[in-house]
DNA sequence: GTCTATAGCCAGATAGAC
DNA sequence: GTCTATCTGGCTATAGAC
């Protein structure tokens, strides 16, 4: 049973849905277990969504649509490279604190299904690289920052971001942390990342 | 059927298992699909490994073996750290292009069950960070690089080795490249990341 | 060791009463 | 709209012949 302030059942619904199976996945998890922790019954996920596929999907587009915007915020704003990078990486960290299953699902989703990407890609909307990649060439071109290109720039960007979050059990084993120091290690790199990404591209 | 030459059917049996838990994961793969791959009757999955469970780890534990050593050349051979850095990217890079699922799975794998890294880390061999901290804390003192915690640099490096990889399909879309220009950017990355690095920890 | 047949269970989906 | 009961299919696992 989820917060008790969803407006409808439909909400209540996905809502539960989402927990399950960002966590367990779409062939890990249970009708039934998504019907408990909605607090009703199983009969009526079938009743609002048809069939579990569907209701899976409503769960990922809701999901893409959260981190979308995000990528849209670097990619397509006015502001400087420095500065681009500087609040994507404050932002985003902040963000994936508070939703650490969604990048790992949406990129566990799409590597068992990878003609999903197609269905989001119709939508406006979605992340794109052509105004970013001006930008990062003209810098380039005017000395701004050393010679690299805007998708690998951009690869590094979100590596460098969204990877401690994808990859946390393995992090918290390497470096011999336990949740109270990953969590650290997380608030440390809204800054560090950027400055990271800044040192590795400003020119001398 | 996989490739003629597996010795005996236990190794058949793997093969064919490996293919598909690293493509489906533990609870979306079938054993009569993995009997098809081994071109072996299903009962003899059961003959030889006894449940899915303990194929499953059979497999997992197998294909963490592999990623292991990649991991401790970095953090325990005795050149710089300059050095280290633009060996372990260039091989890492090289040896996940021929293992495309391989991080995904076991990044997968220990998400869904973290307790699984409890057992792993009782190996000897399992990846510690000791040796490099005090090799990177030193540099630091010694001017030769920026300051940076040992932990994070590690971070840094393993997401940007192994990010592109895990996201491949978000990648491929933000990027609008196909499968032939997304490896020409793997390609490029086996010294480019190296040079990211470097030029973001060397002292000016 | 290898195969066929089947037990036994569990999950998604629906019928139908209310 | 909501619930109980049940159908149906698919999956792991095993029994048992060879």
């Amino acid at each position: 049973m989820s917060k008790a302030k969803d407006k409808n059942k439909e909400e209540q619904i996905l809502n539960a849905a989402k927990t399950i199976f960002q966590s367990k996945g779409m062939s890990g998890a249970r009708m039934q277990e998504i019907a408990d922790k909605a607090g009703i019954n199983k009969a009526m996920l079938h009743y609002y969504y048809r069939s579990k596929q569907l209701l899976f999907e409503a769960v990922f587009k809701n999901a893409f649509s959260l981190l979308a915007p995000q990528l849209n915020a670097i990619l397509n704003d006015d502001s400087s490279i420095e500065e681009k990078i500087k609040n994507f990486t404050s932002n985003y960290i902040t963000f994936i604190i508070k939703h650490p299953y969604l990048p790992n699902f949406i990129i566990q989703e799409l590597n068992r299904n990878p003609e999903f990407i197609l269905k989001l890609k119709e939508d406006k909307g979605f992340p794109n690289l052509d105004k970013f990649k001006i930008q990062v060439d003209e810098d380039v071109k005017k000395g701004f920052i050393k010679p690299i290109s805007a998708e690998q720039l951009f690869i590094n960007i979100l590596a460098l971001n969204i990877f401690p979050f994808v990859a946390k059990p393995l992090i918290m084993a390497f470096t011999n942390t336990d949740d109270k120091n990953y969590k650290e290690l997380m608030e440390d790199r809204k800054t560090e990342v950027a400055n990271f990404i800044i040192n590795s591209i400003k020119s001398t």
